[in-house]
RNA sequence: GGGAUCUUAGCUCAGCUGGGAGAGCAUCUGCCUUACAAGCAGAGGGUCAUAGGUUCGAGCCCUAUAGGUCCCACCA
């Protein structure tokens, strides 16, 4: 046994080297034992473009918490890994070191680019899981998975082919998001709407006449924010209901610069108020104008590139960019006298979320994944709560996301990513879903195809996370055992990402919920409330932490102090406060240890002291309370309870009480049941504490004891009926209160603690008496009590004294000439003020028939015992006063 | 436009089903007491945003108002 522990805990060294001891023995493996229940959590797998930020920092320590938490009450404990091939950010990271060197992806063609791919995931797919290592996650490695290894693409095909076949997964050509940076379709998901700064643009279109001349006179006058759409514009529409514009539905206009004949439609979803009432349709580049057009039977003028240029329908401007054709287009009107004004606007503009460009709405081929069915049992499942959202508010946003669903685009034209298992054939163009290429093609016999150059939305193959890890689509002992998943941690901004999409392939593949509670987590802000971003560069690094104060600090102050789902800042001086915590539980063991005898302790029962029941009466409080939050998903406020417990009731009283018994050597039996007692509860406090600070409760728990080899595979503390002392916990929080009564006067009157002084405790109350009989010492030592005097009445106490009132007893320190008779007066009067009011709302409550008939019983008993308790209180004061005055 | 959420000590935040306002940091005072100055002992500091309501009783429940944050929708 180490007794050269060092005087401040230093995690460096310790860490690594702990957690080396736990990946070699294996520790946070699991194995399918169906003698055992299972308790299982997926990771949300980390992209292997990322490094790890306070984001995955707050999420896995979340999930360590829970997984150690029911690792030690003996659940068989397993947290799956992996990582996520996350299609688009890659392939754009990608495509920047490409272009660093100096080549575009279409030199590499796809096979060299996806080569290039591969070699980045070699490369820094290790790299995220190296960080959450230093975190102290216990993930099975074993099992580390990833969203493109051979199971999970089995699983996304196996998927893919299986909905196409139920009528679920459907090409088909619909307006979808098209992001003309990254080249790509995205999912309204996807699409982040920015408040800009844009125009107005006041346009008007003649009217032809019925001679077919086109009119001078008559106009229609509308708005626009986005004028070069005009180029695929094949109606304007008007309200049906619209007195100002019944004469002109049916007619045409003549859509300016293009020359070509438009017709007036009218459609309800024209807003009268608005505006003058007239909307230009432009069915190829706005989602509402394209149901109008489909509703009207509008042709779809597609005027634009993949890479947002004009293209050959746009005349004169083709090849021009979108937004130098706006200005042309403005221009050009502008000379026609079709312009009418331009106003100051500031719209929504949608973006793509990941690089920020704008997007353009556009028709183009795509796959789609139906919803209307699918989402019903995710629906349910919430409803009913088979699944239940912690904090539950976000049910809320779940179902209004649900609610409004759409049909979910799932192509991307990307190269990273899993490949459609939709082949073509060659020559009669007929489309085959299937697992591989087709041998001959069903309709015309043709044995050559061309596989679907498109990949899936990258959540498509996180949807299948909780049972593709599991070995899905094989039926394996791992998915029948461990599936459903217990709990699935995640912050509140991938709810319709991810949870949703989780959810509603859980049932559809497995026919079952894939995880029983999901719980959410808010940002992690900077000190200034900003989220932490690279282009702001206010980022912290959780490595950087650990480094400079350990991993369990930073865990800690990430767990503790904030609800369920709301977003934390970040302070440096919260990390020092939980540094500094680690360093009192350090200093605690160290004092523990040293005085622990060499041969270590004899193992008969102890024989126990009040002080040794009231702390292990509080810890078992502790154990109970801290397990139901735990239990309950209350993590900060358990690890708080830990916290308080460790620094107040054990470190500032506890160990304070029995250092007397500890230095004095001739009551070995007091002196044993101290130090068991000590171990015991540090033991304990240990164990409770171990899910949040994984690093030092081991090394401290090793060092400690022998019999077992780690803790975080020791038993978690159980609730003890034997260690209820009721009668022990009351005796030493009076002892406590009278402490701190004389501390107080003492540090009011400022006398030096050099200066003891001796201590009468005047008390009629048999109870009292014994339990300052038995405590007379602490007063000793933490009370600066030359003697301990009790006694039944004021015999032979003067004026000289002060006095401290307690519930049932008075305190009195004779201080000699330090004694200010009138100080002490004004002191009592105060008291007697603070009781009066005390008193009078007691009174007032147990007065009040009202309050008598309908509070419960319990409230009204509590209320009258102190009303009883203040009325005697109030009796001391009364009578020292009467002897002073 | 719809919704969520917040407003509590100087700062950052807890406060679970309504029953005498808490923590950390900061401030002030006194202590290098043989586990810990990253510490110990004490102190000050709050009309719990505002206005109503329900209740014997409201920081907590309801309504309205003001301000902040976020999500969804996207009126061209």
């Amino acid at each position: 046994m180490s007794r050269e522990l060092a005087k401040t805990y230093d995690p460096k060294g310790i860490e690594d080297r702990l957690y080396q001891k736990w990946m070699d023995r294996k520790y946070f493996h699991a194995e399918a034992d169906h003698s055992r229940t299972p308790f299982t959590i997926v990771i949300p797998p980390p992209n292997i473009t990322g490094q790890l930020h306070m984001g995955h920092a707050l999420d896995n320590t979340m999930q360590d918490i829970l997984i150690r938490f029911k690792r030690m009450q003996g659940y068989n404990a397993l947290w799956q890994p992996g990582t996520d091939h996350a299609s688009i950010a890659t392939e754009v990271k990608i495509i920047e070191k490409l272009k660093e060197e100096g080549i575009n992806k279409e030199d590499l063609g796809r096979e060299g680019f996806l080569e290039r791919a591969w070699d980045w995931k070699k490369e820094y797919g290790g790299r995220i899981i190296s960080q959450l290592k230093k975190l102290g996650s216990s993930c099975d490695w074993d099992r580390e998975r990833f969203t493109m290894d051979e199971g999970c693409n089995k699983a996304v095909t196996e998927v893919f082919c299986k909905m196409h076949e139920k009528g679920w997964i459907y090409k088909g050509s619909r307006i979808i998001n098209w992001c003309p940076v990254c080249n790509t379709s995205i999912s309204d998901a996807e699409v982040e709407y920015a408040e800009q700064a844009g125009h107005f643009w006041h346009i008007k279109y003649p009217v032809i006449e019925e001679d077919g001349s086109v009119s001078k006179e008559r106009f229609v006058e509308f708005a626009t924010t986005r004028p070069e759409t005009m180029l695929g514009d094949t109606a304007v529409a008007v309200n049906p209901e619209d007195e100002r514009y019944k004469d002109i539905i049916g007619r045409k206009l003549m859509l300016p610069i293009v020359n070509r004949e438009i017709p007036v439609v009218a459609d309800a979803y024209v807003d009268m108020e608005f505006g003058t009432g007239v909307v230009k349709i432009t069915p190829a580049h706005d989602p509402n104008d394209f149901e109008v057009g489909r509703r009207h039977h509008l042709p779809e003028v597609n005027i634009l590139n993949d890479d947002a240029t004009i293209n050959e329908n746009g005349g004169k401007f083709c090849g021009m960019d979108r937004y130098e054709a706006r200005k042309a287009i403005v221009k050009e009107l502008d000379e026609m006298g079709l312009l009418v004004k331009i106003e100051d606007y500031s719209h929504n503009v949608g973006t793509h979320d990941r690089c920020k460009t704008t997007i353009e709405p556009m028709i183009k081929q795509q796959w789609f994944v139906k919803m209307d069915e699918l989402i019903k049992p995710a629906v349910e499942a919430v409803k009913s709560g088979d699944i239940q959202l912690i904090p539950s508010r976000m049910e809320k946003t779940y179902f209004n996301w649900t609610d409004n669903i759409r049909d979910w685009c799932i192509s991307r034209q990307l190269w990273w990513g899993h490949r459609i298992p939709a082949y073509y054939c060659d020559k009669c163009g007929e489309v085959v879903v299937s697992p591989q290429k087709p041998e001959k093609c069903p309709k015309c016999g043709h044995e050559h195809f061309t596989q679907d150059p498109d990949t899936l939305d990258t959540w498509f193959s996180s949807a299948l996370w909780p049972f593709s890890t599991l070995g899905w689509p094989e039926q394996t002992e791992d998915l029948k055992y461990f599936y459903p998943t217990d709990v699935l941690v995640t912050g509140y901004d991938i709810i319709f990402f991810w949870v949703i999409r989780m959810i509603f392939s859980g049932f559809e593949q497995m026919g079952e919920k894939p995880f029983k509670t999901v719980l959410f987590h808010g940002l992690v802000r900077d000190s200034q409330g900003r989220k932490m971003s690279k282009s702001l560069g206010n980022g912290i690094d959780p490595l950087e932490i650990i480094d400079q104060y350990g991993a369990d600090a930073l865990r800690l102050t990430l767990i503790t102090g904030n609800a369920p789902g709301n977003d934390m800042r970040f302070y440096y001086e919260r990390v020092e406060a939980s540094r500094n915590f680690a360093n009192k539980i350090w200093n605690a063991s160290r004092f523990i240890m040293m005085n622990m005898p060499e041969e270590g302790l004899k193992t008969e029962t102890p024989s126990l002291e009040p002080v040794d029941k009231w702390i292990l009466s509080k810890l078992n409080r502790l154990i109970k309370e801290a397990t139901d939050n735990m239990e309950n998903f209350e993590l900060g406020i358990a690890v708080q309870k830990v916290y308080d417990f460790i620094w107040d009731e054990f470190c500032d009283w506890y160990i304070e009480m029995v250092k007397p018994r500890l230095y004095n050597s001739d009551n070995q039996d007091s002196k044993d049941a101290a130090l068991w007692t000590l171990k015991t509860v540090l033991i304990d406090a240990l164990k409770l504490l171990h899910p949040y600070m994984p690093f030092i409760t081991e090394e401290i728990f090793c060092t400690l004891q022998t019999e077992e080899e780690s803790i975080m595979i020791s038993k978690w503390p159980a609730y003890q009926k034997q260690w209820n002392f009721e009668k022990e916990e009351k005796d030493i929080e009076i002892i406590k209160e009278a402490v701190r009564g004389i501390r107080n006067v003492r540090t009011e009157m400022n006398v030096a603690p050099s200066r003891k002084a001796q201590v009468f405790v005047v008390s009629e109350n048999e109870d009292i008496i014994n339990a300052f009989t038995e405590g007379r010492l602490f007063f000793k030592s933490l009370a600066y009590a030359s003697e301990v005097t009790i006694q039944k009445d004021k015999e032979g106490i003067g004026q000289d004294a002060v006095s401290v009132v307690i519930a049932n007893a008075t305190l009195y320190i004779p201080f000699a000439e330090l004694v200010d008779i009138q100080q002490e007066i004004e002191r009592l009067k105060k008291e007697e003020q603070r009781l009066d009011g005390e008193l009078a709302r007691v009174n007032g409550m147990l007065n009040n028939e009202r309050f008598m008939s309908k509070a419960p019983e319990a409230k009204i008993v509590q209320e009258r015992e102190k009303l009883e308790k203040y009325t005697r209180m109030m009796e001391q004061v009364k009578s020292r006063l009467g002897q002073l005055q």
